[in-house]
DNA sequence: GAGTATACGTTAGCCGGCTAATGAGTTGGC
DNA sequence: GCCAACTCATTAGCCGGCTAACGTATACTC
């Protein structure tokens, strides 16, 4: 069947999203902020459209996203000193704070997810994620 | 970095889901609408609750889902004819219809999204994948 | 047979993705 | 200098996942 692959990759989905849910919500955070989180944490001060551009989101998204982390203490929203169209997401003490704490969560979460694969196993699967991600992005032509 | 495997996964997920939108949207069919059908076209006139059973989703996912492709018309509620509490939910001459229509667009997106892979590497992918489900899914204990 | 317990579907409301429409601010042409 | 075009963030509203609370119908106990 051709849809063995989409089943597994739904599937597969699915657990992830809970378990990432779970394991951060001890943190407060909730799973779509992690991302947001790690580019605050490389450069601070980023702007919702800077943020979406990197990350591959609609920035309504990050702008949505940012107001719950910012009702969360995690980073507020500063004026850019020059232009006043823009505005700047810096980390609270809070969201700093969390850097260690949930790099801990995402090295066991990970491990748990691929325990039973070797290290060659789970290079091949993110290579093979990474694939997929081009192939599909990527317009054929 | 233990967060290379979320990350990518991350980004396979949303091309997917992007992919599958825009293929499936062809045909009137969303998302996350597709799996509720693989169920009834092998078995026209589940409920709600076994829907959801047999899927893992939420009950009120698959009653919202369901209310959704009612509208759309691809299935009609139909009360049971023994018990009053359960909803019986057919496909109509549409829903069947589109089996073999969504069927082609399946095959020609799971194509798509592996075209770089041979057979040997799909079926590592997915069995990975079902590693990951059963890993996250499974109780350490 | 009456009353409680259980099972089922729906509704309400949260998060995270999206597009379309708004509004405020800069930039650039003339 | 001024008006048009553009850029950026936000708001509104859609879909798809979830949990909690609700109402109704069946089943079970006594």
């Amino acid at each position: 069947m051709g849809s063995d692959f989409q089943v597994a990759f739904w599937a597969a989905k699915r657990a992830i999203g809970a378990a990432s849910e779970e394991a951060y919500q001890r943190h407060g955070v909730r799973a779509g902020q992690q991302f947001i989180l790690y580019e605050l944490w490389a450069e601070d001060g980023l702007t919702p459209g800077e943020l979406a551009k990197r990350l591959g989101l609609a920035v309504p998204t990050v702008t949505r996203t940012a107001t719950r982390m910012e009702s969360a203490g995690i980073l507020r929203r500063e004026p850019h000193p020059t232009d006043a169209r823009l505005v700047r997401l810096r980390l609270t003490e809070r969201g700093h704070e969390l850097k260690d704490l949930m790099a801990g969560e995402v090295v066991t979460l990970t491990e748990k997810a691929l325990r039973t694969l070797d290290q060659d196993d789970r290079e091949r699967f993110i290579a093979y994620l990474h694939e997929v991600k081009t192939n599909l992005t990527t317009p054929t032509v």
